[in-house]
RNA sequence: GGCGCAUUCGUCUAGUGGCCCAGGACGCCGCCCUCUCAAGGCGGAGAUCAGGGGUUCGAAUCCCCUAUGCGCUACCA
């Protein structure tokens, strides 16, 4: 009945870097590994070639808040590379000088940490292929060795079209319906041409000469083969008139020179594979192997975004979930264990991720599932971690004259609304009443329904001396004596317990009434009590 | 418009030609438990496997066509 775990027994670990997960992969990639048969073609590299191990990277470029989607690749990234006893390299892509947000580098480091995705090399660790970021790498020189390689090698070219000229091109070709690539003007100047542009002082981008016969392909891990035409593809920009080489370039001559095995991306990448795989060819670079993971998508379908809300690992920590969780439920966009399992441990997940397992379609972010989930994982924690883990919420959201918690206490109160918290940050609503010397609350709420002013009033007087005499304030001594006294009155205890909880706590939902007036402990209840009375009693 | 990818309950998914008139989970509904709210237990509705053609004794699974959705089509990544 029970399946073998997929993934377990076929690839041990360490020498099972090729990505195709075993034996019988339903899928037809089962091309032998690119990089394996580089020992063929000698000192091209380093030169010894050992058994090609597992080396993936995420590569973010630092323009804003992570985006989920970006994260979840990372995760899977992770999962890989820890699955296969691999490394997982961080690379800052910071090629847009244009679109660079201050920050944000951090941000993305700091949503990796937040949810314990640890990188072997990167930044703050280094590491053998440092610097690991792009703007730094530029001043090494690499990208433009590999611009005049390519240009030497007539591969590239200098284009000194202004992007107006282009523009009317590509509407030209548009309004003509013209099938093919726009061919750029600048790849037939002879040489005295170039010689007089660059005389001139005219600025210039250089750009890749696309093969235009023929057809490109790629073995995707996920998607199996899939070929264009080459004739559709344009001449793209490697190098920027500013410089910087464009992500096309940086992150063939990165991915290479980082010793990249394979490279897994969100699916709006496969695209520009074929740019990338003509790039390798050029360069004479064995390629990567490629896997692109399916996109995240807003309930509406259109890529996730901030009109369907927090969109940014560390919006979703200030909003109140956890690591744990929003890791688990990331995981499951996009990848299964089986028919059945779904709150797992990182253990199970990194033990069991294949990339035979990776879906194809797109997935819809359902924040119902992961509001589920965290609640789930909020359940489990033991009383002290969840209130170590609330602790910082209610230093943010408590009243500040209710600080400084004391854990002691809330370790006390934590059980009371496990079962009712869903977010960290409904903390201090959920427990305010705990803390307050003062509630607040109408007192129309202390009558309640099928009860009058009077009969609660004499509610009230009852339970006092109950209250005060109980021989110890605990749960089971006065669910006995209060259940008996309410009796007395002829209330039921739905009657009689709905008027108590509102004058001890102010709210008509709690956690059960007598765990919480034990919490709560006899003076706070018997104060609480008395305000009651006060505010019921005729002045 | 062109190119590419995708298509199983509302959503995430299981499915690797017979075990599937399709299984699990979230959400929804009902019942139970119950001092409220939760949590939990049990049950239910919900998918003509996008549609149409093939192949096969047999198709959700393989092939073709169509439709739809999404992505890309920048001196952005």
């Amino acid at each position: 009945m029970t399946r073998t775990p997929p993934g377990s027994g076929w690839c041990s670990t360490a020498p099972c870097p090729c990505g195709i997960p075993g034996p019988e992969s339903r899928r037809n990639s089962r091309a032998s590994h690119p990089k394996a048969s580089r020992a063929g073609r000698a000192g091209s590299d380093e030169g010894a070639m050992t058994t090609p191990a597992v080396r993936v990277r995420y590569a973010p470029s630092p323009t804003g808040q992570p985006h989920i989607g970006t994260v979840r690749t990372a995760l899977f990234n992770w999962l890989f590379a820890r699955h296969h006893g691999g490394k997982f390299i961080v690379r800052v892509e910071d090629t847009d000088q244009e679109r660079l947000v201050p920050g944000s580098q951090q941000n993305i480091l700091e949503s990796l940490k937040w949810l314990g995705i640890q990188w072997d090399e990167g930044p703050e660790v280094d590491g053998p292929f440092a610097p690991y970021i792009q703007s730094e790498r530029q001043k090494l020189g690499i990208y433009h060795r590999a611009a005049e390689q390519l240009i030497r090698g007539g591969n590239a070219y200098r284009c000194y079209c202004t992007r107006e000229q282009l523009e009317q091109v590509r509407t030209q070709q548009r309004e003509d319906k013209v099938q093919t690539r726009p061919k750029d003007p600048c790849s037939a100047l002879s040489h005295q041409q170039r010689r007089d542009r660059e005389a001139e002082g005219a600025p210039s981008v250089v750009r890749f000469a696309m093969p235009s016969t023929g057809t490109t392909s790629v073995q995707d891990l996920i998607r199996g083969e899939v070929t264009w035409q080459n004739e559709v593809l344009d001449d793209f920009i490697i190098i920027k008139s500013d410089g910087f080489p464009t992500y096309h370039l940086a992150n063939v001559v990165d991915d290479h020179l980082m010793d990249i095995s394979h490279v897994l991306r969100a699916e709006e990448w496969l695209p520009s594979t074929p740019r990338h795989v003509q790039l390798y060819r050029a360069l004479e670079y064995a390629p990567p192997l490629f896997g692109h993971m399916p996109m995240i998508l807003g309930p509406d379908r259109s890529k996730l975004s901030k009109r369907h809300g927090a969109t940014s690992a560390l919006e979703y920590r200030d909003n109140g979930y956890l690591p744990e969780a929003l890791r688990n439920f990331m995981v499951l966009l996009g990848w299964s264990l089986d028919d059945k399992s779904e709150v797992m441990s990182l253990d199970t997940m990194v033990q069991n991720f294949t990339l035979e397992r990776v879906s194809k379609p797109a997935a819809i972010f359902d924040q119902e599932k992961l509001l589920w989930m965290n609640g789930v994982y909020l359940r489990q924690f033991s009383h002290q971690e969840l209130a170590s883990r609330m602790l910082p919420f209610l230093e943010r959201d408590l009243d500040k004259r209710l600080l400084p918690v004391d854990m002691d206490y809330l370790r006390r109160i934590a059980p009371l609304i496990q079962e009712r918290i869903k977010l960290l940050s409904d903390a201090a609503d959920l427990t305010s009443y705990f803390f307050q010397s003062e509630l607040e609350y109408d007192s129309a709420n202390l009558v309640q329904k099928g009860m009058d002013q009077m009969g609660t009033l004499a509610a009230f007087r009852r339970a006092l001396p109950v209250l005060t005499a109980a021989p110890g304030f605990t749960h089971s001594v006065l669910d006995e004596s209060l259940r008996a006294a309410g009796a007395e009155l002829g209330l039921s205890p739905r009657q009689f317990f709905g008027v108590l909880r509102v004058a001890v706590t102010g709210r008509t939902a709690t956690p059960p009434l007598f765990e919480t007036m034990e919490v709560l402990g006899r003076q706070r209840v018997l104060g609480r009590l008395h305000e009651a009375i006060g505010r019921l009693s005729p002045a």
